[in-house]
DNA sequence: TTCATGCTTCGATGGTAGCCGAAGCATTGG
DNA sequence: CCAATGCTTCGGCTACCATCGAAGCATGAA
């Protein structure tokens, strides 16, 4: 039964750190219900049997996120039933610093910035993505030999695809990686568009000022 | 936590049986789930606590209702995900015979035509019905007066109500008792439009061609 | 009143499932 | 190749909770 797996704590604890639509690894989800990994990973085997989570692997990590809008209705609902009996769930939101608005993430960028320029990508059929498949369209071949000065025949490499969804670590939705990511990262900072933060080991990219106008004018969705 | 109050599998049961809006006691829940009495008493007391039912005590009998259309919603959506999860409940309707349509219940009228009475009244505003609680408006005073020749004085009495809500075995929603009730019912014998089973200790209530007619022509809903 | 029925409370039992320590794979990085 | 990280599997422990027998109330019937 599916309500026996939500009524347990620690299983709805996970759940309810899935609840904004975000992806979280295992281990990120066992400090959220406050247990250790070994007993985590058997919870995340039964909510996934149950269909209501399904998990995506990254690297070493394993992430993982409610399967479906309907999930989180159902959850949503049964808090509800919760709050009228008196109950009450709060969540407080992520924590992370600054360096969630551009980051690198191996070769390529990552954090909102880059999220968002995938969208903008994905948005404008520049590229195709199905899943975790992504492929760049004629359309989007152009647009990168035009204004980034980046070929096709820079981009194959023996093992590594051009392009890859990468998942975000703070913003939780794909971003671009692949040859095609780290190629476009290099081109920012060879445009003195940005460059990775002076401090050693941090993994912040900063944009300067014309930079920051020239990403929007290509990628930008209009929020800013 | 709510869910875990729907994640025992007797619990469950016992929802699934309320799930067509009808009440059931506390012994046929209890059979619903294949559980004794104390068994399920203890369950029902902490759905009751859960705010997922409510008691209705009616005599010896202690009926459960689904306390709101919400949570029915509520437990369609698990259901909606345990189906897609593979898993699959099926549940079969009541079982009665005949007398569901017709029976006496004490003194007054009950089955599928009492409960069909007392929504006619209610929705031709004869009557106010506010949970438990049934009113006798302006306008039903005069219409049984003008229909059954009833008048109010005949209907007073030292310790029992006018009108009074009670819960129907078979159908499982309220029908009109009280001494309205009862005069309702003695009037429809008067009447000859029915009468009591002659089997001794039956309580079905067989009405006649006319009487039929006439009280579809009073209280009927367009149905039949 | 006394008896019967329906439901609840109490107490004891047992099965199930959550939990963690330790060890085992898998992936990445050097 | 080896080491580190992230996650899973295995085994045993423990606690919780569903379950039922027996007894206790309440209501209605005789």
């Amino acid at each position: 039964m599916v309500a026996s797996l939500v009524g347990d704590p620690a299983r709805a604890n996970m759940l309810t750190a899935l609840m904004n639509g975000r992806a979280l690894t295992a281990s990120e989800l066992a400090q959220e219900a406050g247990i250790t990994p070994q007993t985590a990973s058997s919870h995340l085997a039964k909510l996934e049997a149950g269909g209501l989570i399904e998990p995506e692997k990254q690297g070493r990590h394993r992430y993982y996120r409610l399967t479906d809008p309907d999930v989180a209705g159902v959850l949503e609902g049964l808090a509800g039933l919760a709050a009228r009996a008196g109950h009450m769930r709060v969540r407080t939101g992520p924590k992370d610093p600054a360096l969630r608005r551009a980051r690198i993430c191996y070769d390529h960028l990552a954090g909102d910035l880059g999220v968002q320029m995938l969208d903008s990508l994905r948005e404008r059929k520049l590229v195709k993505q199905k899943k975790q498949e992504i492929e760049l369209t004629v359309e989007g071949e152009r647009f990168l030999a035009r204004h980034l000065q980046i070929s096709p025949d820079m981009l194959t490499h023996p093992r590594r695809p051009v392009c890859k969804a990468c998942l975000d670590w703070s913003e939780r939705r794909h971003h671009l990686a692949g040859t095609l990511g780290a190629a476009m990262m290099r081109r920012f900072t060879e445009l003195k568009w940005a460059a990775r933060d002076a401090t050693p080991g941090s993994r912040v990219v900063n944009f300067t000022r014309t930079g920051e106008k020239q990403f929007a004018a290509l990628f930008g969705n209009g929020r800013e």
